[in-house]
DNA sequence: TTGTACGCGTTATCAG
DNA sequence: CTGATAACGCGTACAA
């Protein structure tokens, strides 16, 4: 036993039996909001209960019931303010559920994931496990599907793994953006990407064509910058720019900053000369001058929806399922639109 | 019992005993490192563990030892980067070190908080707690101090708890920031700050104070722009402007950001005309134009450093006390420095 | 509606 | 160095 500090010890059933005079299934039967128990034992039991500030051993309940009331969320090892907020999400969730969050951070390679898989996880005291997956998805992690508890994956673009997963409507979100453009009366709109092994990229740019095709404009590759591996550069947004569109969609946020930045080195007005807009909806985008067009990305719905579908899994055995979360177009001033 | 999926039971140290042909007892100090345990058996055991396939279960030895091998982090809800990179800080330090991170958000409101102390708190599974405390500190929470499992502060500016905590110079690091503008030359600086009941913002003015004194520069109210309850709007940032400042050092860099937009506007060219500096090294210092000079805060240090302090106390009963973190000075073009 | 008896998986104690 | 025994706190058969 620890017993470091002098505190009183644990207060159990036990306790509360003999102080309420009852026995010990009794108690718990009450505690537990069993049907069959006296409506005064109930009371009683319950009084007795605040009284001694009995609180339940998670532990020995786990043990009892192979329950924890806990669920599991792998992420990586992040700032970024996205991750941050699909966490909130499932945080605002869990607590609301009177569940746990137990956080593991995914350190990157394969060592790494088979070493979680095959050690870290069997271990851990949780009913379920919700994946936030950042591109170049571990593979190895899907073994899960099959070995571990219940999962369900965030973001899987690749739809990689036979598991329940939760998406947001890149593809159909980006298209929308680049109508609204359209629809404000830009011809030449050009698309600024990066990474696309990553498949958020390559959903948008999707997205992106859709809507050209929809509204009868040609594909233009010299109105495209599509860096594989990283973002454009100043030198490459140039390039771009002296193509001579008349609007701007960056794959996200944080290129069409580096557009506006490029547009204003080279003279050239936002929005009257050129529209610029971006997709994510990050904290800067309403702070950028002019504030930045953009689609908002559903994170903590992402997140909440997430802990909806586990506990579907955990407790009805839901099959795998995937649910999308629409993405939302936010107007503001570098578009032209007001 | 679970028994939901039809997967094989769990297999017990009773199961590796047999296999073994040894008592559970033995089993358990062969599998955790008891020195009294012959080497073959010990080694005949663990294989015997790693073929069936065996994993401790986290209730029933918590159950018996009273330990959770696990450690909780108190924190707002929100998606600042600041509590990621120090959850960052947090996760990776427990993971090194075998431990697991049981993450609760906190709900603001004196209510809330007293449900978490009284009714959350005390039955979590967590051998300590860190609380991540943003301003408006919650005070009931300090009950903690003596009622509840071992604790650490990050962040607790006004000191008000009588608990270990962990903070970062901010103070002194504002200091240094303002000492290198007057060093570069520049004889009217400017502090634009906001929300001055936060304690960070308070320091940090603090700092400019002190640095203004040591420099023998004399301190003008023009030249500061303190909304006390948020950041200052353009307007409040164009007056303190018309006050003629040569430099305007940010109590953090979003505030920065502002200012750059207004100088924009106004012709005046940064850094030639006007030096500006933040505070933080947020995400989006570095893609500023010109990109920004600012402190850097050491948030994952200050994570990691609370998850040892907090090992110290559980672990040796360390009594409270303190540990500061310095922050960095981040030199980039917006102050004319280079 | 309530009580008796037991076991979940693990480790501490003690005897050998 | 090892084994027998008991106990951690709780919930669930089953019997009353």
């Amino acid at each position: 036993m620890q017993e470091a500090s002098p505190g009183r010890a644990r207060v159990t059933i036990a306790d509360i039996a003999r102080a309420a005079g009852v026995s010990k299934p009794t108690v718990s039967r009450a505690l537990n909001d069993h049907r069959d128990v006296g409506a005064a034992t109930r009371e009683r039991v319950r009084e007795v209960a605040a009284e001694l500030g009995w609180f339940p051993h998670a532990g020995a309940r786990a043990l009892r019931t192979g329950r924890h009331d806990t669920i599991g969320l792998l992420m990586p090892l992040t700032h970024w303010w996205g991750y941050a907020d699909i966490q909130y999400g499932i945080a605002e969730e869990t607590a609301r559920r009177g569940l746990h969050l137990l956080v593991q951070p995914l350190h990157p390679g394969e060592r790494a994931e088979r070493e979680f898989v095959t050690r870290t996880l069997p271990a851990l005291s949780i009913d379920g496990l919700i994946l936030l997956m950042p591109e170049g998805t571990p593979r190895h992690v899907g073994a899960l599907a099959h070995t571990g508890p219940p999962a369900v994956v965030i973001d899987d673009r690749g739809h990689r793994l036979d598991l329940p997963y939760v998406e947001s409507t890149n593809r159909a979100g980006f298209r929308d953006l680049v109508r609204h453009l359209v629809g404000t009366g830009r011809k030449r709109v050009a698309f600024a990407g990066g990474q696309l092994d990553d498949a958020f990229a390559q959903e948008r740019f999707e997205g992106y064509q859709d809507a050209l095709r929809e509204a009868g404009l040609p594909y233009d590759p010299e109105l495209t910058v599509l860096p594989a591996d990283r973002e454009p550069t100043a030198e490459e947004l140039g390039e771009l720019l002296a193509a001579g569109p008349d609007a701007v969609a960056a794959a996200w946020d944080e290129i069409a900053f580096g557009v506006l930045n490029v547009a204003h080195t080279e003279g050239r007005r936002v929005p009257e000369d050129l529209a610029v807009a971006g997709f994510d909806d990050s904290p800067i985008a309403r702070v950028m001058r002019p504030p930045l067009t953009t689609v908002r990305q559903p994170f903590r719905e992402m997140g909440s929806a997430a802990v909806r579908m586990l506990l579907d899994a955990i407790e009805h055995g839901a099959p795998p399922a995937h649910f999308t979360v629409p993405t939302e177009l936010v107007v503001r001033a570098s578009c032209g639109a007001r």
